[in-house]
DNA sequence: TTGAAAGCGGTACCAC
DNA sequence: GTGGTACCGCTTTCAA
């Protein structure tokens, strides 16, 4: 690989004209015209590591989900991946697989490799973003929120739940049984609370058997609502607080032998790869590749230079904090 | 953030030989002791950017694929990511929507970057890895194969199509038809060759309206499928030879109104999300996991100073070329 | 075993 | 507008 020292010679000019072409700055039009035609004859291609090693940063975002194979973090990183590029930036999709320590360990690569900063969906409750921070490095967080003081974007998750339980309330179920995520993990916990909220104003009441904590798997809510048909009375409707736990508890409901009425199911999510006709399914879709695209517009201001307070974007609802300069 | 001249100071040593424990050489155990010591103080954490600069290459894997949101895919991610974490080294994710202009920023960006190399499942039929080969950088090829001269894993799809088809002439069907993807990709056409083959080889002849090119996605088979309820005869049976059009070819049956008899649906690949009992189908699994970490290992071969010939290596089935060392 | 020092390939400051 | 050059933080000879 040629170097720039190479196409600076060839050009007959210095690397620090180079440098200033490549950059695009105000150069004499004939030794610009000289530049670019030793890199091109040279084959020259930039050497980035030496570039962010120089500058202390990279044109790298990291994008940190707990989950590459859950739809809905693909189509978040489908979102931010298209608004980054068009600032130049190039996002390195990373798996913590709801794992702290992997989590930790890829933003700790992350600073140290000198990227621009990242966008985590974080596995706990705390961000271990201590390296990324001292650099300076842009965070922001996505789906689930934290205490940290960063941008956050998100959903307003008891809205969530409460939506969905209306629904089901709406088309006639009295019996309503809620497939929750993990102890823990707050949106869980907020959507069950949203839940609970609609049948507690609808003067609804049901067994304590009818809540069920799952992984937030295809296997979790396969196995949760097999529990769930085993309760007497059966449920009318089950809300799947997720869309993996939604997936399963439509196969456990296909699965399942029998003619008797089987419950409702309703999914805060999408289901993209269906296949079945889930039209008549109560859904409460989720937009993630929005979020992807309004995460990499925080991230791409940050980067800009604006300094104002963290900010809370809730989607489809209310900001709270700072608005953008 | 510490540099390590500061750790060296520190622990009274030089970088020298800083640099030297944390690579695990040998080091007297009392240095290394003030070191480890000095490096915990200060909370120090190595610049990766300087070391790829300086050993000219660095611990990240680029993985090219032409669409994340594709569950095949993001398997293989997973299977990658896996086996390279072992060996130390991180997973760049990049998705160029089978573009290959994107594909070619992205493989660009690997070279630039100093990465260790990339597994690239290619867009087109020439791979534009110049800049990594020029780097003496690893590559190799996944799922699709390529004319250069580099180690590929992949499926015998010839394979695939007349085992699929053939288990649906097992199940009594005799018009069958086929929605392949987009013409020019060799997976696609290998599976039709093999569904034409299964075909012959039972001496069934099908009107040509029976063969559909698709995009590999979801529209792709809904659309395709659509269209071939229009045929008359209608085909007994549909072979989808990948997974997204197998569940476009599910969705458009699942919505299409009428108790006529449906065409029995074959698949090759996987549906993880499927949301019915999907085990009444005809499948072909296709094991993407392992072709990551089959695709990883040889990588890592490589990296480890493997030089044989280019290998190629047919997954659940024959391996020819030259066997790792 | 260890330290001094020469780079790796750019960027950016400074003086012209 | 341009060139000289110090420097980013680490790895790796080379000598001691």
């Amino acid at each position: 690989m040629a170097t720039m020292a190479e196409v600076a010679a060839r050009a007959g000019v210095s690397t620090a004209t180079v440098s200033r072409v490549l950059a695009g700055k105000p150069v004499r039009p004939d030794s610009a015209e000289a530049v670019r035609a030793a890199a091109t004859e040279l084959d020259y291609e930039l050497d980035r590591t030496a570039r962010s090693l120089r500058r202390r940063y990279s044109d790298l975002l990291a994008l940190v989900v707990p989950d590459v194979e859950n739809p809905f973090f693909t189509a978040v990183a489908r979102g931010v991946e298209d608004t980054a590029r068009r600032a130049g930036l190039s996002v390195v999709l990373c798996n913590s697989d709801d794992d702290p320590d992997k989590e930790r360990r890829y933003l700790a690569i992350a600073a140290s490799e000198n990227m621009a900063g990242a966008i985590v969906a974080p596995a706990a409750g705390d961000l271990p973003v201590g390296g990324l921070a001292r650099k300076g490095a842009t965070v922001v967080v996505i789906d689930r929120s934290v205490e940290a003081d960063v941008d956050q974007v998100g959903f307003d998750n008891v809205a969530l739940g409460r939506e969905a339980t209306r629904l089901l309330i709406d088309r006639g179920c009295r019996r309503i049984a809620c497939i929750s995520g993990p102890s823990g993990m707050g949106t869980a916990r907020d959507r069950e609370l949203g839940w609970r909220a609609a049948l507690a104003e609808a003067g609804l009441e049901v067994p304590p058997e009818y809540l069920r904590h799952a992984n937030f798997r295809v296997d979790g809510g396969r196995r949760a609502t097999e529990g769930l048909l085993g309760v007497t009375p059966w449920p009318e409707a089950v809300l799947a607080t997720n869309n993996m736990v939604g997936i399963g508890a439509l196969q456990a409901l296909a699965a399942s032998p029998g003619d008797e009425p089987r419950p409702e199911v309703a999914v805060i999510g999408d289901l993209p790869y269906a296949t079945t006709d889930v039209s008549g399914l109560v859904q409460v879709p989720l937009r993630p590749r929005e979020l992807g695209v309004r995460a990499a517009e925080m991230f791409l201001e940050r980067l800009g230079g604006f300094t104002g307070a963290a900010r809370r974007v809730v989607l489809d609802g209310t900001t709270t904090g700072a608005e953008p300069a």
